[in-house]
DNA sequence: TTCGTCATGTAATGGGTTACATGATTAC
DNA sequence: GTAATCATGTAACCCATTACATGACGAA
């Protein structure tokens, strides 16, 4: 997840870790508090190792201590960026993930798009689903602030669903 | 936060391992996907270790290979979930635990009710600023699918504000 | 008798955080 | 010159998941 968010803004423009975390604080916006930098470096190495990103601009590292290391994609690692995006499973619409994979569709093919956004319809309809049986069944016998919390829960996956109906919608007007 | 949750369960009825699965699912509700097995057994065991939950009935795991163990709360468990449930931290509002917090609220101290319905309030006001403030900025040049997720948890946002505003409302009448 | 569900457990692994340490650069 | 912020990195740890293994019990 954190590979794939990170190779995805990589793809837009080169950048050092510092900045690159402002950005994913700015993608993932709120659905998680910004990586750490104990597992955005390590990432970053990790990438670079594999051949995927690269170092811009020469060798900085020789220069002083410790400067900006710029890294860009590579073409491998544009290619894999391609592969990861052409990919759907189950996982993508989990909540982790699909804001990440959200934000990348439109790099993402189309059908891919539909198969990710049918998945993610699916998955918070079934949550509403479990949110308002349960809320039925406990009528009056279940904690006041509990229940506050599932109507909560089930306002926001109704919201939810309607938001995906119309990007559903929209790429089916789109084609 | 496991620990919380599984101490809030047994305080209302003795429970075993899998039933308590349920009710933890049942009181997450979709905030996160339930507990695995392999962390809520080891999690009871220590807690029994501990002397925080003890078995009931006896010692079934004499009888047969594998039964029900059925777990209620100790003395010294009780007194430490009143601990915990005195207890405010800016954890308790983050979204991980604020949930679970909640949902033993009614027998949380009035005091420690305002001053985490405060604290989550705070935080969720500060995202949806955040995101409206990225969603200004971002005028025309961001990509379509990522203002739509910003869209999306601005609303969310700001409903829950409005949610938490009605409940520290009740809070102050109440009393 | 076999399949699905109930029920408990262990070991390996993973993905991330926290805390810590270092140094460069900018603003006052 | 010193404080704040920018910038990179390591090591220890934590919490939970996955995969696996065992076994009871009821229904077809």
């Amino acid at each position: 997840m954190l590979e794939l968010a990170i190779l995805g803004i990589l793809h837009r423009a080169p950048m050092h870790g510092y900045e690159l975390r402002k950005q994913l604080g700015c993608l993932l916006c709120g659905h998680r508090p910004a990586f750490s930098f104990g597992s955005l470096y390590p990432t970053l190495r990790r990438l670079q190792r594999a051949g995927l990103i690269a170092e811009d601009g020469g060798e900085p590292s020789a220069s002083a201590g410790r400067a900006r290391r710029v890294y860009g994609l590579s073409a491998a690692g544009r290619e894999h960026f391609a592969g990861l995006l052409a990919e759907v499973t189950p996982q993508h619409w989990e909540d982790d993930c699909f804001g990440v994979r959200l934000a990348f569709f439109s790099r993402t093919p189309p059908e891919a798009r539909l198969r990710i956004l049918a998945g993610r319809r699916r998955c918070v309809a079934e949550r509403q689903e479990r949110i308002r049986s349960t809320l039925d069944r406990s009528c009056e016998h279940v904690d006041h602030y509990t229940r506050q919390l599932q109507r909560l829960g089930l306002d926001g996956a109704e919201r939810e669903v309607r938001w995906l109906d119309e990007l559903i919608e929209a790429e089916h007007r789109q084609r």
